[in-house]
DNA sequence: ATTTTAAATGCAACCGTGTTGCATTTAAAG
DNA sequence: CTTTAAATGCAACACGGTTGCATTTAAAAT
């Protein structure tokens, strides 16, 4: 399903912005930190930009992987976009290059502690990704 | 061990700003948001504050809990004020009252991933806290 | 195809935190 | 008591988050 239809299905109307921050986010696998997609998008108001990161992760079309030092990554949502919104994988960032993913998780975590209730877990690991060990 | 002499292991002076984010952090078991923080210690000037929280989390004495929506929760560091600085613990965040909080993980996190490595996991999880369900 | 309208965008402005440089003060060693 | 490296306070700037408002525009209605 290409972008436009994709935005058309979750009420959003077909912008240049919003196809080019999916188009960002499509072209790798990777999450993008905001730096540098506002340098790409350099070309749309930093406004617009706030406005439509928030309007696209209201939706569930993309989401904020991970948030470290005042600096925000964004990816697509590939599980997420649907409906659910249930994000089943951990996110990971590798020291030494610094690329931020998006990773599968190999079982689904499950915690119980005495008189609290946990609905969702997230998991940030950080170590060597496959080009830098 | 009281706080004058913790900083003292930790080759830092013992100064007045140092003694009060330790005690006001010390004073409950629960982390602190920043803002909060920087209230409490408003007598101090926030540049003051803001590198004495980075000398005390470089020694291990207290660790950014979370950080979301640029908002970041310090915490005392209980296992981790010793050399090893391990954080053998994961946050929760209450959604309904906001509270963040240390908990004690079951179970030592281990994630096998092919190509990488990964050296440490972060667990965050949501839910409501024991007041609040 | 044209009109209409609610939504999206751009611009200005403000706030809070992060960050650095530098002069002054101070903890603690000598 | 003197000395000195560290800590503090102050000024200043950067940057992202956020809001209000006027303008533009996507897309529905005619």
């Amino acid at each position: 399903m290409d972008a436009a239809t994709t935005l058309k299905k979750h009420d959003l109307k077909v912008t240049k912005i919003r196809l080019a921050i999916l188009d960002a986010l499509g072209k790798t696998e990777l999450a993008k930190p905001y730096a540098e997609l506002q340098a790409t998008l350099a070309e749309f108001d930093r406004t617009t930009l706030y406005r439509t990161l928030l309007a696209l992760m209201e939706k569930g079309l993309i989401h904020k992987a991970l948030e470290e030092n005042g600096e925000s990554y964004y990816a697509l949502c590939s599980d997420c976009s649907i409906e659910t919104h249930v994000h089943d994988h951990m996110h990971f960032k590798c020291t030494t290059c610094g690329v931020v993913q998006c990773l599968d998780l190999p079982k689904r975590l499950k915690f119980s502690t005495p008189g609290i209730h946990i609905d969702s877990v997230e998991v940030v690991a950080k170590g060597q990704c496959s080009n830098c060990n």
